[in-house]
DNA sequence: ATAGGGTTAG
């Protein structure tokens, strides 16, 4: 050691020979040197940048009273490679600072970090300080430039420069490509490719490296076999990199077998090519392929997953709703010490949200030391999935006051929140907020609006809505069919319907769950059952077990049960509990005991899913007076320990959401809804309203009755919104189950008394009374 | 070269 500080000469020769380990000794020759001459401190301050150790470099670099430009230039190389970028363009402005002319290699690299950093502004003031000092012919600065307009998304500035270069080599030609490319300009980035072909320069890998991702979005498989071709050509598909795209883009395409062929033909391959092709299945909804893949490369080859592998392979597990597997990653992930980077963590929330267990998701947000945006909305999003829109909003109030900013994602979560909630006034902020931050250009955020408003009771705002979209995919057409159909305007869903086939727009599965399910609920069904017959052989749409069961509704509500009971039986899946259900809630309505005991039966030997269809056949029990039975049924659903889901009813008032229970009576205003509803019970029998029989368990009073039914949660909500909105305003509550019969008559007298528009949007759809009349009319 | 949160129906 002191022999190499006596000897200066020697030092450089000897810090070769350091590596990270004996990073300590490197630093104990450097202070020595501190105070001897700067060339020395130049040259260590090149090493440690040359080898990446860019905080050493700098360390140094900081000694050093006046660095040459080439230093400069290699500290804002060195930044510019790896990063922070920020630091480069610091460097590049402390340069200025002090007076140091920048040289024609300086740009370059300050560029490549505005491109990393896509700081258009900085890139300008650095190209007119180009300008100003003539450096624009150089060709790696225009090319730089080109680079640097092209990745911030100035095309047109790119092209411009491009253009007025005279001597374009291939890194130019790349640069543009690469810039077209990157922007997803799949046509231009082709013609481009075309263009520099005939100006006599061959694509090198770096070109088909940088096109491969637009073509692999463009779903352009063609030109991706075309590219793959030349590359077999030019020798470089055996290229990791290279390989890595290529299979990429045919994954994108679809076409997984090329993608696996590809990945087969590599023979060293690294992490990011096993990650690419992982995520290639995953992509293709491959999830076993995947799992076992990432199996192989972890246990057979050895590797070590990195975290974009493990942000694929945990998706798989969500989509898989394996919470087993993502549970044991996430252990494998903390014992290993792997850093769990932010994206790994925000996929960790997804697959626990995916998986239904949202205490584990947000228990890991709150361990996260940096959530972003995409944590907070991946929680919101769980939320609404799982049921609970309310808590979905609460976190949402939670991200705002954490200061982090919601961009489109987020608000296509709180869309859906406020569409459960029937929440119009949060919906309608969320669409202000919409317009303002500029998300109405995305379909799906439009598509969301739409449904909002529907769910909201506002259905021309939808239509609005959808009339005015510059562009409609299948989802934003299926919304609209599907809110009509909620409605009950089953002939706008059906025009709907025929007005999407005339658009040249292939209608989907989800297309036709509308369609049928608008035919049953207003008897059409000798037109239902065209389009069942149609949809496999003219639309190509093979029906699954949902379209059978519209189909079993659409039999059953119109009376046909046998009917339905035999298309059941022909059915080519097991029939569940759902299938079977649905022809017990029309047994209910056309008061066919001896199929509702069939039916029963079926469904009781299914084993414990639905405690709905208890209820069904015990109400269809009394409906005939049978209270024995009924008695016995319930006593069947005690006994096997199924429990009714509670009926429960919202209204928003004033922006505030107030919900009820049946019984409720915890409301502060409880006493003056009691006298509400005592008040409206007496009009009602004055105009005739009688308790229906057949809801109530067996052998009660009349009177008894009527006070149990008179605090069903829909009329507790009703009356709350009676005493709290002015007389002109509409209500609408929101329930979630099914309206009981009792409730739609005794609801249709209050519109009568109270001479009020009242909206109740039930689990499966809207009841709009006005003036004593449901638009339902009395069949759902 | 690979990666995270996302709209409709049941």
């Amino acid at each position: 050691m002191r022999r190499c500080i006596r000897n200066p000469k020697n030092q450089l020769s000897s810090f070769h020979t350091l590596n990270h380990h004996h990073q300590l000794q490197g630093n104990i020759i450097h202070q020595h040197v501190t105070h001897n001459n700067t060339h020395i401190l130049h040259n260590l301050a090149r090493l440690y940048a040359a080898r990446n150790q860019i905080e050493l470099a700098r360390h140094v670099f900081d000694q050093i009273p006046e660095p040459s430009v080439v230093l400069w230039n290699t500290m804002i190389r060195a930044y510019a490679w790896s990063g922070p970028f920020q630091e480069a363009i610091h460097l590049y402005h402390r340069m200025l600072q002090l007076g140091v002319t920048p040289s024609n290699f300086t740009f370059p690299f300050v560029l490549k970090a505005c491109s990393a950093l896509q700081a258009i502004q900085v890139g300008i003031q650095i190209h007119d300080h180009v300008l100003t000092l003539g450096l624009q012919a150089d060709v790696y600065v225009s090319t730089a430039l080109v680079d640097m307009y092209a990745k911030c998304g100035n095309l047109f500035e790119a092209q411009t420069i491009f253009d007025s270069m005279l001597h374009r080599d291939i890194v130019a030609w790349n640069a543009i490509i690469s810039g077209f490319s990157f922007h997803v300009l799949f046509n231009q980035t082709m013609h481009l490719l075309a263009q520099m072909q005939l100006a006599g320069i061959s694509p090198n890998s770096s070109t088909i490296v940088s096109v491969l991702p637009a073509v692999g979005q463009a779903n352009a498989l063609c030109r991706g076999k075309a590219i793959h071709a030349y590359s077999v050509r030019k020798i470089f598909s055996h290229d990791v990199v290279v390989a890595t795209g290529l299979l990429d883009m045919y994954s994108k395409c679809h076409h997984l077998s090329y993608a696996t062929k590809v990945f087969n033909t590599v023979n060293q391959k690294n992490e990011i090519c096993w990650s690419a092709m992982i995520g290639g299945y995953v992509f293709c909804d491959s999830m076993r392929d995947a799992l076992a893949l990432y199996d192989d490369m972890v246990l057979m080859h050895c590797l070590s997953p990195t975290p974009v592998t493990l942000a694929s392979i945990l998706r798989a597990c969500a989509k898989l709703t394996d919470l087993n597997k993502g549970k044991s990653l996430h252990c494998y992930m903390i014992k290993s010490s792997i850093n769990l980077d932010t994206t790994v963590g925000n996929s960790l929330i997804s697959m626990y949200a995916k998986c239904g267990v949202m205490n584990d998701a947000v228990g890991f947000l709150n361990e996260m030391i940096t959530k972003d945006t995409v944590s907070y909305s991946a929680i919101i999003s769980g939320f609404v999935q799982n049921g609970h829109a309310e808590k979905a909003l609460l976190i949402f109030c939670q991200m705002q006051l954490s200061g982090i900013d919601l961009d489109s994602a987020t608000m296509i979560g709180l869309l859906p929140a406020c569409s459960h909630l029937a929440a119009l006034q949060y919906g309608a902020c969320c669409h202000g907020q919409s317009i303002v931050r500029g998300f109405t250009a995305d379909t799906s955020i439009c598509n969301a609006i739409i449904d909002m408003y529907a769910k909201c009771g506002k259905i021309h705002f939808s239509r609005q809505i959808f009339d005015r979209m510059h562009k409609r995919d299948i989802v934003s057409w299926n919304t609209m069919i599907i809110s009509y159909g909620i409605h009950g305007l089953y002939i706008e869903a059906l025009s709907l319907f025929h007005e999407l086939r005339a658009s040249g727009l292939k209608p989907d599965d989800v297309t036709l769950i509308a369609v049928l399910s608008a035919c049953s609920h207003s008897g059409l069904v000798a037109e239902g059952k065209y389009w069942f017959s149609s949809m496999s052989q003219d639309l190509n749409i093979s029906p699954r077990m949902a379209h059978y069961i519209c189909m079993v509704d659409l039999l059953a509500r119109a009376g046909n049960l046998d009917e339905a009971y035999s298309f059941i039986q022909r059915m080519p899946f097991q029939p569940d509990v759902c299938a079977w259900g649905a022809l017990l809630a029309a047994c209910k309505t056309h008061r066919n005991i001896e199929m509702g005991e069939r039916v029963s039966k079926k469904i009781q030997l299914l084993g414990p899913e639905s405690t709905g269809n208890f209820v069904l056949m015990s109400n269809i029990y009394s409906s005939v007076g049978r209270w024995d039975d009924a008695a016995h049924i319930r006593s069947i659903q005690r006994h096997q320990g199924y429990k009714k889901s509670p009926g429960c009813s919202w209204i928003e008032i004033s922006g505030v959401i107030h919900g009820f229970i049946g019984g409720d009576q915890s409301h502060p205003q409880s006493a003056s809804i009691n006298n509400k509803l005592q008040e409206l019970l007496v009009q009602m029998k004055n105009l005739g309203y009688q308790a229906d029989s057949s809801l109530v368990l067996h052998d009660v009073e009349q009177e008894e009755k009527e006070q149990i039914l008179l605090y069903h949660s829909e009329r507790i909500a009703i009356a709350f919104g009676i005493l709290n909105s002015s007389p002109s305003n509409p209500i609408l509550v929101t329930k979630n189950l099914r309206i009981c019969v009792d409730c739609h008559s005794a609801i249709k007298f209050m519109s009568l008394i109270t001479k009020r528009e009242i909206t109740v949007r039930d689990a499966s759809r809207f009841h709009h009374f006005e003036n004593g009349i449901c638009n339902c009319g009395d069949f759902w």
